[in-house]
DNA sequence: CGCTATCTTGACCATAATCAACCGGAGTGG
DNA sequence: CCACTCCGGTTGATTATGGTCAAGATAGCG
């Protein structure tokens, strides 16, 4: 389903091979990677753990747009633009590894096949995206969340108990609902027997149950 | 604010200059320009009137996922996915200018001007679909209308009064509200004074109130 | 003029937010 | 070791936002 090797197939250390100076980096949870509306110098590749791209309201609520996974790419907006469209902020221990933009721009013009990989990334983006657009826009609570616990187990298809740092309001800004509904559906879902939860864990009992339930 | 010029400079006669088989056509209101999941051959820039990508949901409902203007691209998921990812649906008359994916494509392996504005597009359709996921995640019926409303206005800077083929429930599958709902705010924005409208178009009296109720 | 679409309005209902209290585990300090 | 606190999660009661259903109103159109 998800292309997980970077860059389409060029790791990190054939991007240093390249020319690139890449730089790996390890982060705690909770470590902010940039700001929102920051000089964008570096974008990303996530190795290992996840990350949050949250944009802050007015009124001090934040919207999380988007969820990454290793594998993903992130902070490549500064490509074009000059500044972070986001917050990303580290959910879990996460091992980043960090790119020059200017370099990565110049290698991006010599190399068509990073371009090309760059510009998939970025189609992919938008398709989540929009698929997020359906979903809040168009699903109830209770079906959006049992999507999004799928999707979420599919970026770990090894793992039968799924490492889950999400907090309640987490799920909450991601969702667009409050953190108090997220917990009564969660709780509900626990409760039918579809999920198990534990300090950080989670296990989908009966997928099957869950998809149906998105489904209405 | 928007760059309306198609290809960032390149026009339609120029690409046409350029190689590429280009078709002008002129489609009535309602036509359907492609269906989701269609094989996709060819994209196609807006040269006038106003076109809704649709995606539809299982129960028969649908979402409006994007809605473009005088200068937007669209169709162009094809250029790395086989099928459409919407139905493309016509507003009002449109003029459309249409392009053989196979020939863009390889037009934009060759120029690189080419593929750099098609980029550049495509990271504003996700920086708009981003703007979006916030709106329907977090902001109230009345504030996502109002703010629709303006940047609907900004489509068309030369006009005191606008263009507006949609009809309620179209404002309905975009914003995530129900064709009543969508009724009931604007018959207020009205009552308020805020807004005028007759026959398809929309006169916007006073922006100012509609940019403060946007904000809350 | 009557037909049909869309829009509007009202009454009622459902979904989800808000407010508030409480629980429970992880640290912390005595 | 035990109280204490803090933080996140849970639960309940109440409110509000918006959906649904149904009945008119309006306007385009043959």
């Amino acid at each position: 389903m998800r292309e997980r090797s970077i860059f389409a197939g060029l790791s990190g250390e054939e991007l240093c091979a390249l020319g690139m100076d890449v730089v790996d980096l390890e982060l705690g949870a909770g470590t902010t990677i940039y700001h929102e509306g920051e000089d964008a110098c570096c974008a990303y590749t996530l190795r290992e753990g996840a990350v949050k791209l949250v944009k802050s309201l007015a009124d001090g609520r934040a919207q999380i747009v988007r969820l990454l996974h290793h594998g993903d790419l992130f902070g490549f907006e500064g490509l074009h633009r000059q500044r972070h469209q986001h917050t990303a902020i580290a959910l879990s221990t996460v091992k980043l590894c960090r790119l020059d933009l200017r370099e990565l721009d110049q290698l991006s013009q010599r190399l068509p096949v990073v371009r090309e990989a760059i510009f998939r990334r970025w189609q992919r983006a938008l398709e989540e995206a929009e698929s997020r657009i359906v979903d809040l826009g168009a699903r109830r609570a209770e079906a959006r969340l049992a999507t999004f616990l799928l999707q979420w187990a599919e970026a770990y298809p090894q793992h039968r108990s799924l490492p889950f740092p999400l907090t309640r309001q987490d799920l909450g800004e991601f969702l667009g609902l409050s953190t108090e509904h997220v917990s009564r559906i969660m709780a509900d879902f626990k409760r039918r027997g579809w999920l198990r939860e534990s300090r950080g864990t989670l296990e989908i009992l009966m997928p099957q149950a869950l998809r149906e339930d998105s489904a209405s």
